[in-house]
Parts: C-alpha cells; structure tokens; sequence
DNA sequence: TGATATCATGTAAGCCGTTACATTTCCAAA
DNA sequence: TTTGGAAATGTAACGGCTTACATGATATCA
C-alpha cells in the first residue's frame, strides 16, 4: 500500500518483453501484423503484469476515445430507456463505450451536457429531436463531433436522422379516434417549446381534425411535465371544465397511464365514458387495466440503428443516412366509440 | 463537411491572445491566479475559437477523467434505471460524468464492461451486488479504480457498499405473509449463482418460514430470467402443480406483474385465490390492476449517495462508508389472507 | 547466386495539455 | 529613489501511446 504501485506501462511490457514499445502496441491494436511467437510472449508478459493501457495516452495518440455520448431527457421511465440500451448494447459489440447525460427536458441542461460529454472526448453525439440553439450544432460542427437525431424523423431535414414521423403517426391515430365519431378532443402534451416531436403531434392531430372537418381550434390542450401524478391532474382539470372531451391523447404512456389512474378514482368508464390514447407502447401500456391503446414506437431497433451508424461513421467515416421507421397504432382496450347519448 | 475543421488548441488559443499556454491553462483551472484583464480577453478568444480542452491531453496530463462508470445489470426497466438517473444528476452537479454499462445480468459481460470501464478511464466504477470473481476484485485493485457495490447491503461485508438489506427486507414481508394465513409459498427468483441479492432474498424468505414453525424446503423455488414473459410463464407452472402455492414471492416487480396478468388470463383471483408479492416498487406496480404489494426500495436515494460518495473519494480521497437504507414494505392489493377452503 | 518483394520489428516524432520552476512586472514601504 | 516580495506570466519537461518511416531479416524467382 505505501509502494508506489506504478501502474505498468507499455513501456514496462516492451522492456519485459524486449521488444519496441511499437511492437506491444501492434500487439494490442493490429495482432496480424505481428509474429505469433513475439504476439504469444507479449501478450503472457501483459497478464503478468496486469497492464492495461492508460486511457488518456491512448485517446490522445489516436485522437479517438471510442466513448460515444448519449443525451436523453431521462432514464427514469422506459421511454428512452430501452432505446437507449439497445444503443449500447449495439455499441458494445462494435467497441463502444456509451457516455449517459440526462436533461430532465431542460434545454439549457441539455446545452451543457452536450458541451461536457464532447469535453470529455465523445467522438459523436446521439441526440433526442432536433430542435435546440443553432450555437450548438456549430458548435458541434467546430469540434468535429458528428451528432445523430433520434426519436424524430422529419422528412426534408437538413441534418440526418433516425426516428419516425411523429407527426404522421398521430395523425393516423386521430384519424381512427375520429372515426369512432369522437368529435370533442383533448390532448395532454408535454412543453412543446424547444420539443418538436410534441409540436409535431400536437399539429398530427389537428392536422386530422382539419381533415375530417372538425375544427382544430377546438382541440383542448394542456401541456404539462412527464410524470404520472401530472397526467392524472390534467386529466382531471379537463374532465371538470364545461367542454368535456370524448378522446384524451396523451403526450407519452406515463401520462396516459396517470390519465388512467384519474379515471378509475373519478368513477369515469375507459373507454365507454371516455377514451384514452396513449404514446410510446412502454411496458407500462399492457400492463394498464385497462390495457392501453397507444402508438408503438420501436425504441430499440432507433437503438440499434444510431449505434450501428455512428460506429460505422467513427470507424470508417461512412456518412450518416437518415431512416425512416414505422411507428405503428396499436389498439388495446382504452379506445371505444364515442357516447352518443352525451349533447 | 468536407473542409478539415481543425479544432482549436491551447495554442492556438495562447497565440491569438499573445500569451503562452500556461496562462491559457490558468485561465481555465486556476482564473484566480490571472489578471482580470488577460482572463477576460483569454476567454472572449476561447469563445471566439470555439475552444474545448482536448480531452486525451487533459486526461494524460491530470491523471484523471472525472469520469464515474455505472455497471448494471439492465437499464431496459426501472428497476436500476431509476436509480442510475439520481446517480447521473448527483454526478452532474460534482463535476463528473458517467459511463455506463450493462451486462443483462451475465457475470462474464459484466468482467468485460468492468475491464472495458477501467480501460475508457474510469476514475471509479459503481456496481450492483458484491458477489462477483475475485480476480475481478483484485483487477481494480492493481489499476487503483475504486468500486462502489449498491443495491446491497451485507453487514460485515469486507468491502464498503450503499444499500438496504435484501434478506431482512424480504425477511420482513414472508413473516407478515405467512400471518395471515399462508404455508404454501413459492419464490419466483432470478438465477441465484452470482447473484448475492437474489441468494438473499431466497434465504430470507426461508428463515421467515423456519421462525414461523414451517419448513423451509417447502418453498417452490423457481430460478428465471427477469421478463413479464418469465413471470408469466414460471407462475402458470405454479398454478398448474399440485401443490399449488397461496402466496407467491417474486424477485421483482416485473416478473410480479408478468405473473399478474397470467393469473388474469387463467381467471384465478388476486389475492383471493392467491397472493402476489413483488419486489421494488417501480412504476409498475402501482399502476397494475390490482395494485402490487411489494418491497419499496429507495432507487434514488442509493443512486444519490452513491455518487457523493465516489465524487468525494475521487476528489478527495475521503474514504467510501458503507451506508445501510431501508428498504419498506408497501402494502397495496394484491396480498391478502390465505384461502381457507382449500385442502 | 543475386535481385527483389515481403514480412517483422525498431526508431522517434508527434498528440495537447499541466505544472514545477524561472523570470518579469508591479507596488508599497522605507 | 530604492528595494523586497507578491503577483503575473513564461519556459519547457513530461505523460503514455500511436504510427510514419526506416531498417533488417527472410522468402521468392529468374
């Protein structure tokens, strides 16, 4: 414990070795290149001594940390969770490390991770949306760090990404719920400011109501944090006011769930006295009593495919293209028709 | 795109300002040990340059990446990722950042990601559980990465952890099972090898029923993975023996709610027919029908004192205390008297 | 056998900060 | 003024690894 432990380095291993500190390092990096027998002896010679190559050296030599960072707004609910360790599974197996900053959906939380996590050495960003300060992507831009949007594809965007149209598949949604002849409708979002994949579902629906002849104006909207008591307490407040709605879309399932959660105290009926909808299709939705209708995101194939892209882009520099996923509708047992016996 | 970017270095920083490098650095590390007027007009040209410290230098030369590994299990449910989230925003707020890493509960991923950890850099790795390869142990030892084991608490444990007694908590909640009523128990667990918390559990429940006058061995054990699927599927072989269990443990809330739906889907009564017992209490297991009762076990709180505990070591070398939570037993629907009529 | 290609290895120049130590500047007290 | 000491700044060594290039060894072919 008093000894100076001294960490071996590649120094140490050449000299135990003798041989140059170049041919260790092949040994580690390119092993083809190096002779089987040289290989077999350094590598026994850097168990013995339990090397492993200082981190900071290395990162600074190759000027490539292998870490690439991930900035969600949290891992507290399944949303981005899952995505998120598909991601870095997918990241594993390409010899990534995944760097985590979360934003609590704080824009200016966000601005500063995305600033810590390329200070400490990410060599690219996987992002959620596009929407932020313009500073930041030129500030990206100078660093050189590539940064991948997830979680929203919007077709025509300048900067590549692998998500799905929210706006389209609310729309879809809607237009089922409509369908239904619901015609009173009300959606419990998040803070659409700064969150263009709320703003973009926000328009969805109105984009539908438009189109079946409602009038979007009267789409009722409450925009609320993410969790359980407030989707619970919006849905309340709407099932009080005077224009009670028929259909209640909500921003993502934690908030439908709370919705939920509301009704069963208030006595209301899912779906015979109101219908819920929910987003995202979390553990949560079919766990739901009732099971919940909501929109299926496929979160760990968004995983999988920023990782794959990133990797590839880091490695081999092969550029970044945008895909477009399918999200899909998936009904359950929180939508029904509309009451018609209501004025 | 196509340009080199050529990222800004401290010198180019030093030279655009006339100083020399050192006074760039101070400014940075030590603003105090400069001038006003140099700091201002160094910082305008950091701004200007769009200069981040490069991270390999600074590490090599610090000998440090404030940079704080997360190894668990999954992140894909609440169950670590709530309190990984704490663990991220305490670790935010003490200047570091965090790795993570996850091993989907198999011992010879998770020696990898340790290894991988060390070698990205990480100043101390936090981990979930003690039991794991000696070797492991010693690896960080040699490398003088300090490891943080949570999610457990094992009195007289030789190394320093963060967490609650899992043999007690559970412990807590048979005796008051078997109060009211129940003798035929069954546990459905994770895989015990390497996994001291399950183990735990097991053994807890086991002493509850020896000082309740049962016998232990009359425990149904069933070992599985840690799926909705799983708790479904363990819990309908339950039901479908013949000496079906009253009351079933489970090692979580997701393999609780997993055995929830199935015993909707085979019309047996919860908790009439049969009580359910989960552990954790994530989301989930309030929002499933009926409410779970379970085992509260403070995520955040573990998370949060986790990380002051490593940024204090890291920063300065106070030394890690072992801190036992407590965990709560919540009693919610889905656990009630044992049936009477049946044989 | 000599010329040439191929493979294995070595040499040493960076990479970009930090920091011990040296030097210069500035100010207050004598 | 002069002078001593603090404050501000500069100089340059150092950290551990990668890699372009040089060298040496071995194999191949005419």
């Amino acid at each position: 414990m008093s000894l100076k432990p001294h960490t071996p380095t590649l120094h140490d291993v050449a000299a135990a070795a003798s041989v140059s500190t170049a041919t260790v390092s092949r040994c580690l990096n390119f092993p083809d290149q190096v002779s089987e027998s040289t290989r077999i002896n350094v590598i026994r010679i850097i168990n013995d001594l339990g090397y492993s190559p200082n981190f900071g050296a290395k990162a600074m030599a190759a000027r490539r940390t292998n870490t690439i960072g991930a900035i969600i707004p949290t891992m507290e609910n399944a949303i981005f969770a899952r995505g998120l360790q598909a991601f870095q599974e997918e990241l594993r197996l390409h010899g990534f490390t995944m760097l985590v900053a979360s934003t609590s959906y704080c824009p200016n939380i966000e601005e500063e991770q995305i600033r810590s996590l390329v200070a400490r050495g990410a060599d690219a960003l996987l992002l959620i949306g596009h929407e932020r300060d313009p500073e930041i992507y030129r500030f990206l831009q100078t660093q050189g760090v590539p940064a991948l949007v997830t979680w929203a594809f919007t077709p025509g965007s300048v900067r590549p990404s692998i998500g799905f149209n929210n706006r389209a598949a609310i729309y879809e949604m809607a237009t089922e719920v409509i369908k239904l002849g619901h015609t009173k409708l009300a959606l419990i979002s998040a803070e659409t400011a700064m969150n263009d994949r709320a703003k973009a579902r926000h328009v969805g629906i109105q984009n539908a109501m438009t189109d079946a002849g409602l009038k979007p104006s009267s789409l009722q909207f409450i925009e609320t944090t993410y969790n359980i008591e407030d989707g619970a307490n919006a849905f309340e407040k709407l099932m009080k006011s005077d224009t009670r709605p028929t259909a209640v879309f909500c921003g993502n399932d934690v908030l439908a769930v709370g919705a939920l959660r509301c009704a069963r105290e208030m006595k209301i009926s899912v779906p015979d006295d109101v219908s819920i909808i929910g987003f995202d299709d979390i553990e949560l939705a079919q766990v739901a009593y009732p099971a919940l209708t909501t929109v299926h995101v496929p979160h760990r194939e968004m995983g999988r495919r920023a990782a794959i892209a990133l990797a590839n882009y880091v490695k081999e520099g092969t550029p970044i293209k945008a895909v477009e996923l399918k999200a899909r509708l998936v009904f359950r047992e929180t939508l029904g028709p509309a009451r018609k016996d209501l004025p």
